[in-house]
DNA sequence: TTTATAACCTACTAATCCGATAGGTTAATA
DNA sequence: TATTAACCTATCGGATTAGTAGGTTATAAA
């Protein structure tokens, strides 16, 4: 900026344009899925592909998965405390599947993990909470789209257990 | 934390509860529409409800939906540059529809306005792009659950135009 | 009983985005 | 010529994400 300033509009322009395009060249792509609620259920398949009960240590996954380790802990730490893992301290201990992924369901997962499954909270079966704006959610052009997002996302979400997506291919 | 420290263990932990219980009171629900779509959709509609092919001005539908002025011409201007509407400058001026809502469809407004319909960049149809992670994507759990919700969510989005979700009431 | 292990806990951070605001300029109409 | 409304540029606070750092606790093996 300083620079700029005295070798006049035009170069500075040129310099605007530069990073302008280094802005869309760089353009950062929006994920509706966090990497903490990916790597979750990466690490559950990973555990429930082992299939017997013996505990699985997080640098086990953390080094097949390539996730951050203290990152993954994290994680697994959560999936322990709503009930999906059971752990184990010490030497031989970890983490290991307490359900049967058969019972697993993609949708509690990524509920506990992410958050609401649906695109907008006024929609939200779980996390419901009313929009500011609209006086009238009847009247919300969005809404009855994003009621059909939402059934047909919960529907695929719901028929995929963990067994089948830890299912070896 | 200082006042805390010689008060001892026991009241340490209330306060932590407190604001634990805080945290939790406030917790942010993550919605994956943003704002910015939302209300360009609730603008087109807006637009195409009324029928005839006179350019409305951003500050009736500001005014109307509930929407801050210049928020939402950001997005008309936008809306207008990837050809979903017209302008008109000056009085009587505002914006317009140049296609009919029976061809605009919710996935191509969607696409420019919010990015990714996947919720994952590497089962993107429009903005593909790979994993860091990811060895490979067929061993990926997480693929192929995530290209069975952006197929379902691509069927609803791309059977619903604009004509449906601005049907009256 | 000591030591190693691995879960568990608390705090902090850089980068980034979202939603909005501010203050203008340009073009068209009356 | 004045008004209108689109158009443009810059900036901002607040919040999240994806970690990192540095510990403490419980368990098993030596």
């Amino acid at each position: 900026m300083v620079i700029s300033a005295d070798i006049g509009l035009f170069d500075f322009s040129v310099e605007n344009s530069i990073i302008n395009a280094k802005k869309s060249i760089f353009k950062y792509i929006r994920s509706m899925l966090s990497k903490k609620t990916k790597y979750g259920i990466k690490a559950l398949a990973f555990i429930a592909k082992k299939g017997d009960r013996k505990p699985v240590q997080t640098s086990e996954i953390s080094k097949s998965e390539n996730i951050s380790q203290k990152f993954l802990e994290s994680i697994l730490l959560e999936l322990r405390k709503s009930g999906f893992l059971g752990s184990k301290k010490g030497k031989g201990g970890g983490y290991y599947l307490i359900k049967e992924p058969e019972d697993i369901h993609m949708t509690s997962v990524i509920r506990v993990l992410e958050g609401p499954i649906a695109m907008v909270p006024c929609v939200s079966l779980n996390y419901y909470e009313k929009c500011d704006d609209c006086p009238s959610e009847e009247a919300c052009s969005v809404h009855s789209l994003m009621i059909q997002v939402r059934d047909s996302t919960l529907k695929v979400l719901g028929d995929n257990t963990l067994a089948d997506i830890s299912a070896k291919k």
